[in-house]
DNA sequence: AGCACGCCGACT
DNA sequence: GTCGGCGTGCTC
């Protein structure tokens, strides 16, 4: 039996309400639907329901439940509950509300993220084993989460690996019984960094990537949000689990490309965990050998080391060396033999695809855009504006060639130097050639170079710098300790800042200068920047963009980029702009088109 | 998303 | 007079 009221010798039923937003990929549903919930039936905020809509049956997400007396017409009922609990909280659906308006996403969109990919199904309660004591680098924050309390955004400078450090800090908080969340940028760090704490923090880890099997993602979510005390392990989809009693993030290397997602919506899991943080009150940690300006911005507290963050680097200047037409010069070919005896070594190369800078194969210019000064590909408009490049600028020659050499051509030339010693990533050869993507777990080198750092220092976006000095710092952080093991970078620019930044071995002036000139410049995180990505756009579409943002925002573009067009919208504060883009994109892709949109773009 | 509805042409 | 093609708009 229901709740009753009485009213006058009457008594007039009350009926509980369910607000439901429907799984459907619309802004038109995102406020949800009102649905009667039957007698009986155990519905709470986000619960995974079945719902009635327009003559069928779909999948819906409660987010809220009220008593109403009397509803103005007659609901329909929620149809039933699937799994057996809720996918997310109050809380957590504030943070899943503030998502949709700022990566312009509809509701349902947001809804589905937190929720494991089978229903949650109750099994056996888990167990757990005692946490050995541990002392945390940061004693305030440990202390303050694992008696639930919030603290100020913390960053801990270092080079990793970070299992011991993970391990120190969430070590009393899981002993006091709350959970905490450890994010990772790939999955084989993940891996790696769940194996090795298992071994100390048994039974209470539990990890979580996008590499797992449905059933086996579903049984380690159902574990992390109902079980407190847990350790959660994982890639960026932990990060948006309702953890049961989650008292401490941690997120190792914010920089990487894989605390992004790709398509829309395009959520940061820094952006993600800092809401979450401030909403949920937990104290939220970053760590890595150099933070995002984003952060420097937020106010995160650093935490520096007081020797060097990544080992002794020592910067090369190839116009110094004799032979220009090697990749190799002599200073690192003799590194090279040296380790090749008894040691190993990793060389970096940069990969095509990953926005190389191109030069002029006639004089050396490097190729910009003369509209915006971006630095060019060798297609004949700007990636970033639009504006038809032509011939280079210093000599009108026609011809351009990216910066850097492949894998297969360094190898070859190492081996000319130490025959069979060189190889390929993954070879098992003492020197390994490999690129970005070999990095993740590379560790204890007594050697690392960077073949051609200008190819990284020139990359066509604004964030060149600040990413090169994050995969030098990295490339660094590889080194193993010990005397005469160092990192070597060639480059034509010896005097750059970012080089001077990784000499010194700290990130913090450098990133703070850099974070200065972005607010000069109006760029994120000083600016707010959104990239409209949109295949088989309406003939309209320019206008009605312009239309919508005219008064809160700059509109840049269309630039076409293979085959669809790129517009650009920037300004101090984009709230508004977003809120008017729903419409918009809405009636695009109602025409057919397909739309993508990047909410504080990293690669432009 | 997917279903109803409505407008229009084709066929009985 | 009825059936079914698909373009629009709404879904508690």
């Amino acid at each position: 039996v229901g709740p009753h009221l009485c009213n006058a010798g009457r008594v007039r039923p009350l009926t509980r309400v369910a607000q439901v937003v429907p799984d459907l990929a619309t802004f038109a549903v995102d406020d949800g639907f009102a649905y009667r919930i039957p007698e009986g039936m155990d519905v709470s905020v986000g619960s995974t329901v079945r719902i009635p809509l327009g003559g069928r049956r779909v999948r819906g997400w409660v987010v809220d439940v009220r008593t109403d007396a009397g509803a103005a017409r007659p609901l329909k009922d929620v149809m039933g509950i699937s799994g057996d609990l809720p996918v997310f909280h109050a809380p957590l659906l504030r943070t899943l509300r503030w998502a949709a308006l700022h990566y312009v996403a509809p509701m349902a969109a947001l809804l589905a993220r937190p929720a494991p990919p089978n229903l949650p199904r109750l099994g056996a309660a888990a167990a757990h084993e005692a946490v050995p004591a541990t002392a945390s680098p940061l004693p305030a924050v440990t202390r303050t989460a694992a008696a639930g309390g919030h603290y100020r955004t913390q960053y801990l400078l270092g080079s990793g690996p970070w299992e011991d450090t993970v391990a120190a800090l969430m070590g009393d908080v899981l002993a006091a019984g709350r959970s905490a969340v450890a994010v990772f940028a790939t999955r084989v760090e993940a891996e790696a960094a769940a194996r090795a704490l298992d071994a100390t923090l048994g039974g209470r880890v539990v990890l979580g990537t996008s590499a797992m099997a449905g059933r086996d993602l579903t049984a380690a979510w159902v574990r992390a949000a109902t079980v407190p005390g847990t350790l959660v392990v994982g890639t960026s989809e932990v990060a948006w689990w309702p953890v049961a009693g989650l008292a401490l993030a941690m997120v190792v290397e914010e920089g990487r490309r894989g605390m992004k997602g790709r398509q829309t919506p395009t959520v940061h899991v820094r952006e993600l965990l800092r809401r979450r943080s401030s909403i949920e009150r937990f104290p939220l940690v970053f760590a890595g050998p150099v933070p995002t300006s984003e952060l420097l911005a937020a106010g995160a507290e650093l935490h520096d080391t007081p020797g060097r963050v990544w080992r002794l680097t020592e910067v090369v200047d190839r116009r110094q060396e004799a032979d220009p037409a090697t990749v190799i010069g002599e200073r690192v070919r003799a590194a090279v033999r040296h380790v090749a005896k008894s040691g190993a070594a990793f060389v970096l190369v940069h990969r095509h695809g990953y926005a190389p800078a191109f030069r002029c194969i006639r004089c050396g210019t490097l190729r910009r855009c003369p509209q915006c000064e971006a630095a060019a590909d060798r297609g004949p408009s700007c990636r970033r504006c639009g504006t038809p490049l032509g011939s280079c600028a210093g000599c009108e020659g026609g011809r351009f060639a990216p910066l850097g050499a492949g894998v297969g051509r360094v190898v070859e030339e190492l081996r000319r130097s130490v025959g069979e010693g060189a190889g390929g990533a993954g070879t098992g050869r003492p020197i390994e050639v490999g690129t970005e993507r070999d990095l993740p777990l590379l560790r204890d080198r007594d050697l690392a170079v960077v073949v051609d750092a200008d190819a990284w220092l020139l990359a066509p976006h604004y964030r060149a710098e600040e990413e090169a000095l994050r995969l030098f710092a990295r490339l660094a952080g590889t080194v193993g300790r010990g005397s005469g093991r160092r990192a070597m970078i060639q480059t034509t620019q010896p005097g750059h800042r970012v080089l001077e930044a990784i000499r010194s071995g700290h990130p913090v002036d450098l990133m703070q200068r850099l974070a200065e000139e972005r607010l000069a410049a109006g760029f994120p995180p000083a600016g707010d920047l959104l990239a409209l990505d949109v295949a088989e756009p309406t003939t309209e579409a320019d206008n009605e963009l312009r239309h919508a943002v005219a008064d809160v925002g700059t509109v840049l573009g269309p630039a076409p980029s293979d085959g669809r067009s790129r517009w650009l919208v920037q300004g101090r504060d984009l709230h508004q702009a977003r809120i008017r883009l729903r419409p918009v994109v809405q009636r695009w892709r109602d025409a057919g088109s397909r739309v993508r949109i990047d909410a504080d773009p990293i690669d432009l």
